[in-house]
DNA sequence: ATAAACCTGTGAGCCGCTCACAGGTCAACA
DNA sequence: TGTTGACCTGTGAGCGGCTCACAGGTTTAT
């Protein structure tokens, strides 16, 4: 298989097909005319890579797997060990956007209530800089 | 003031400082040396930059209402603008956040009874490949 | 005079793609 | 046989928002 037609078969785009492969994460074989041929384990791959990446895996992480995988002859714990990390990443994250919305939200409620203003000597926009929340 | 006075005034990086130099949303004056020398009213400038980065705009708004109010004479109808947008991607954001902390925190609960298992010729890691909620 | 501490600007690197672009391939038609 | 045109290819650069590495300049203490 070339590009295109890994990528329409897992519905990815060609341009994603070929980053994973630049990065090493898939290697495909080299015909004469400098394209790269796809076999079915590396649609197994690919798909693997996917679904990892669906569940909070970095590039790296995903790296790291297929390396250790056929070392160590099981990469659970590998994944086991990632997964905990990337999940605290994700809560973190999870809960700045929460409070990130809330502090958007509050903003744009105030500013219903007050006009537009040119700028001052010492002011650029006084909705932003008079924003309450930002006192905290 | 140079870099490093202004940076800790405000207690961020100089390397913050420098990218937003750089980029052109700070324009410091350049000393004989090469030094780059920040007045009070790039101060007022930071400190609004740095409010607005906390309420969600991005450091290309941030050029915009910089580059429009001293036009218009009145940033914040650009304000309410770009807020209205940035809420919604916002909110667009923690929701895949939260489908993302749900899927990681199903799989690691799922993943509690089951073995480790070698890969075989189809399967890099049966606890990635096989987690139920990849089907859905 | 000199040594050490600190500060400077510039360039490159990070992640995970996405886009731009010049050129190659291939089937259909003249 | 030539040629048009659609489609496909690989490579390099760009995105945001910083952060880091590094070579060299400045300041302070001795």
């Amino acid at each position: 298989m070339r590009v295109k037609q890994i990528a329409d078969a897992l519905d990815i785009s060609v341009d994603t097909v070929r980053y994973y492969t630049r990065i090493g994460l898939l290697v495909p074989n080299r015909s004469h005319n400098g394209y790269k041929y796809y076999r079915p384990a590396d649609v197994t791959r690919l798909r693997f890579i996917l679904s990892a990446r669906s569940l909070g895996f970095s590039v790296n992480d995903i790296k790291e797997i297929l390396v250790t995988s056929p070392q160590t002859n099981a990469p659970c714990p590998t994944v086991r060990r990632l997964i905990e990390k990337r999940l605290k990443e994700t809560e973190q994250r999870y809960q700045d956007m929460h409070e990130l919305r809330e502090r958007m939200r509050l903003a744009t409620s105030e500013w219903q209530n007050k006009p537009d203003q040119p700028p001052t000597a010492d002011t650029i926009c006084h909705l932003i800089e008079g924003f309450t929340a930002l006192k905290s």
